[in-house]
RNA sequence: GGGCGGGUACCCAAGUGGACAAAGGGGGCUGACUGUAAAUCAGCUGGCUCUGCCUUCGGUGGUUCGAAUCCGCCCCCGCCCA
């Protein structure tokens, strides 16, 4: 059911193959450069290449790596998977690759200090569902995964040298990130200028035509193309498509900020989420992971402007969209329900997680049993805060015994809830 | 290798012998309000058997009635010199 979603043509509507300028014009769109320069070369190179592969019937070789730094992918993974899908969906090769090896490092790109480091094993654990994730996105019949430990753990410390010889210090000096740690005295580590070297070794590697990264990966696409050019590859198409914020609107979205939403997360949790964004953050979301076409998204951006559309309202527009991408329909219908009865209408979820209580407790020791509470003492405080009812009244005394006798709802804060019920009759 | 400056709670950062579980900011949590888990405002934010006790300021060993603060050794970072 979740297939029949992603499936779904994404964004054109036509069932043949679109001629190259509709195929470009899909293709870059959302693509952002800093330099318009650069856009109009990269966009001429496509347009080459497309012409190339209708011509020969030989499908580009799209590629875009994703490194497990967490066992999750999130909705900003899904900025570039949809890309990806676009390319498949015009009869291209799409290739996943997962970051086994790049990760041990850590991509300093998007980062104002160095990464911890991961082991091997690390990496490998988080990356065990890396591909069933991505294929919530991706079509597996058109995806060709890769580990890039493959062939990055064979480099040779020759051929090493031979590829850092294409670039010079002031090269990564003159990258933001870099140029400010520099200046702030903060420590640049040696091995994080390899970043840029392994992944445009990936390249190579994957003979790639096309590559696709955040805008902030520019560098490292760049190196990409460098590297292919002197294993005598022609030199890639870089595609850079802009970054999405997180939860907060203003970080890029990342697991380690926590300030993401996962794309395996269950509905309800997703579709709250998407609403506790920012109002300013919602066209990011709208622009870079949602099925509306431009025409679309610029329709309901006046709206907002003018008044006529009240944020709240776009904004649960939105969230239903994410949900209804992952979950489908009825069950962005269903996340929906929930959030307009717990929050708007402050009533009771449907589904609430049970729990069975034969004894009487001390209400700070079942909160932190149930784990509501990381400790006693967060226990307490909540409780002193007024954070905590019992069937809809305020818990005032840490001291209180909770005994169950008939069906109880148990509420921390406002999202919440446990049913509490006397034991079961042995 | 030498000189200087640093290593403080989830993050940034103040604190240079006692009133320090440690200022301030960020983040997080709770409450009020609301248009939503937006925005804004207020409170809370190490643990526990909680009017007290325990653990925490890179590590370790000292000095002291008492140390994040002083001393020795060790580890790590930055800058300058080589």
């Amino acid at each position: 059911m979740s297939d029949q979603a992603t499936t779904r043509p994404s964004d054109h509507p036509t069932t043949r193959p679109p001629d190259i300028d509709e195929q470009l014009a899909v293709l870059m769109r959302g693509v952002e450069y800093g330099d318009p320069q650069i856009r109009e070369h990269m966009e001429r190179e496509l347009r080459e290449r497309l012409e190339e592969s209708a011509r020969t019937g030989t499908p580009l070789r799209v590629y875009c790596g994703y490194d497990p730094t967490a066992p999750d992918l999130h909705l900003g993974h899904t900025v570039t998977m949809r890309k990806l899908r676009q390319f498949q969906e015009l009869g291209h090769q799409a290739i996943f690759v997962i970051g086994s090896f790049t990760a041990l490092i850590g991509d300093p790109s998007d980062k104002d200090k160095a990464r911890p480091r991961l082991s091997f094993e690390e990496v490998m654990a988080n990356a065990k569902t890396y591909v069933d994730q991505a294929f919530r996105i991706l079509d597996p019949e058109k995806t060709e995964v890769r580990y890039n430990h493959e062939w990055l753990s064979r480099v040779t410390l020759e051929q090493f040298i031979e590829m850092a010889a294409n670039f010079t210090v002031q090269q990564f000096l003159a990258r933001d990130n870099f140029a400010k740690r520099y200046a702030k005295g903060d420590p640049i580590w040696l091995h994080e200028l390899f970043y840029a070297l392994m992944q445009g070794y990936d390249a190579v590697m994957l003979r790639a035509d096309v590559q696709l990264g955040a805008t902030e990966q520019l560098f490292n696409l760049l190196a990409g193309r460098k590297l292919q050019e002197y294993f005598g590859q022609r030199p890639q198409v870089a595609l850079t498509l802009p970054i999405l914020v997180g939860t907060d609107g203003r970080l890029r979205m990342s697991k380690s900020t926590g300030n993401y939403i996962g794309i395996t997360e269950p509905p309800e949790e997703m579709y709250g989420k998407v609403m506790s964004i920012p109002d300013e953050a919602m066209m990011n979301y709208y622009n870079l992971v949602t099925r509306f076409t431009p025409n679309e998204i610029a329709q309901i951006e006046a709206a907002l402007k003018s008044g006529r559309l009240h944020p709240r309202d776009a904004k649960m527009k939105l969230a239903r969209e994410i949900v209804e991408i992952f979950y489908g329909p009825e069950a962005a219908q269903a996340a929906e329900e929930h959030f307009r009865t717990v929050f708007q209408a402050r009533e009771l979820p449907p589904d609430m997680p049970k729990v069975y209580l034969s004894e009487p407790v001390n209400i700070v020791d079942l909160l932190a049993r149930l784990e509501l509470a990381r400790s006693k003492s967060e226990a307490r405080r909540l409780i002193q805060q007024g954070g905590v009812r019992l069937n809809g009244r305020r818990v005032k005394d840490i001291e209180q015994i909770v005994e169950i006798k008939e069906e109880t709802v148990l509420q921390v804060g406002k999202r919440r809830f446990i049913r509490l019920l006397p034991a079961l009759p042995s």
